[in-house]
DNA sequence: TATTGTGAAGCCTTTCACAGCA
DNA sequence: TGCTGTGAAAGGCTTCACAATA
């Protein structure tokens, strides 16, 4: 099988959910998994899991599954994620502050090196206080600039929905390559700078299609 | 076409997108859309928009589109959300602060109806304070019976990692009919018992792993 | 005329079933 | 023996192309 052709978008969404599950079993102390077990945990069908990672070559052993510590690596060589990604947040409210100090961004190579709001000063120590170190917070207007200097390649949308379309060519013109929008409208972008829209009523409104059956 | 007969996920998860650029259009006093002008807003495909919408009947107007108005009524219906939806929060830190203040709830049918922590006393003065209004945070031990006594449906889990599968089975045992798991690991409950996972990792892994090619 | 609604084709994804191998 | 890797079958989803019609 051809490593890292192309790669199904279901099977690029299951890899970092496998991750997870990855990462549960090895705090077990776990160092091999099935297919059929991980399958379990992830709600997916054996075969699938084994198909999934048949896209980057053979390494599993027959008779005896996957060893852990080499399946996350090779999950993290084909999703991007085993270098460093320098990310701006831009808007710094509850929402903003709360991705600010997500602990689990820290544990993956994800990088948060500026936060940006339209009120930095008043911003400032109120977040200061409550993360209980103090925290830099810049102008929306150095972003441009900052986003340069930092080497930034993702930005985080937590700003107010009239703003953040705003904010989204921002972070375009800033040269960033690709943008999670939190807020809850949708924002759009060139091509060449990849979009994910995330919204909280979203899932909410898929789980309550199933709850109403 | 038999109305509200089985529809596929991938069209729940395009018809809660639909939604959001319905409102858009809406806030610019548009008052009807085509197939063409909505795909383009969510990057889809116009025949894609059509039969999405030819699960739940005929009602787009030929030559001229379809009426905004009704179009987002006939979605809530199918969703299920053109009723009030009560939620219960669990986990009142930075992430649960800013989810119980997030505006998007408000202006769907979702009610936050509780919160709870593990220390109500040390959360409820600070998030009353940053909130400007008093906030009753409850302790998770009476998670049970208010869940009971408020008619709660939705439990959110926003509490640290460690804590999360603990959580979602107190929820299940408080008979919610659904989860949306904000935590970092994911969480699992009984079939009858819906479970939405969504991970702010996975969606940057998605990103990042179009970005590194 | 402009745009919907939809059968049929095409494509993609999942699952099955079993050969292959440690 | 137990579990992976995979061709083939089945299933599901998307797109095309055009008839239908306001």
């Amino acid at each position: 099988m051809a490593k890292y052709s192309k790669i199904p978008e279901a099977t690029v969404r299951r890899l970092s959910n496998y991750l997870k599950c990855l990462d549960e079993l090895e705090s077990k102390n776990e160092k091999v998994v099935s297919s059929a077990t991980l399958a379990a945990m992830c709600n997916v069908n054996p075969a699938q899991v084994r198909k999934d990672f048949a896209y980057f070559g053979e390494f599993g052993v027959r008779g005896m599954g996957y060893r852990i510590k080499d399946l996350k690596n090779h999950i993290k060589d084909i999703l991007g994620i085993n270098r460093e990604w320098r990310i701006a947040v831009v808007g710094i409210g509850n929402l903003g502050s709360a991705i600010l100090v997500y602990k689990d961004f820290l544990k993956q190579n994800y990088k948060i090196v500026a936060a940006f709001d339209i009120d930095p000063v008043g911003v400032t120590g109120r977040i200061s206080e409550r993360l209980g170190k103090p925290v830099e917070i810049l102008h929306v207007d150095s972003l441009k600039e900052v986003v340069k200097q930092r080497n930034i390649e993702i930005g985080i949308i937590t700003v107010p929905p009239q703003e953040a379309q705003k904010v989204a060519d921002l972070l375009v013109e800033a040269e960033v390559k690709g943008i999670l929008n939190l807020s809850p409208v949708p924002v759009r972008a060139p091509e060449h700078v990849k979009i994910r829209n995330l919204f909280f009523t979203s899932a909410l409104d898929s789980l309550v299609y199933y709850l109403s059956k």
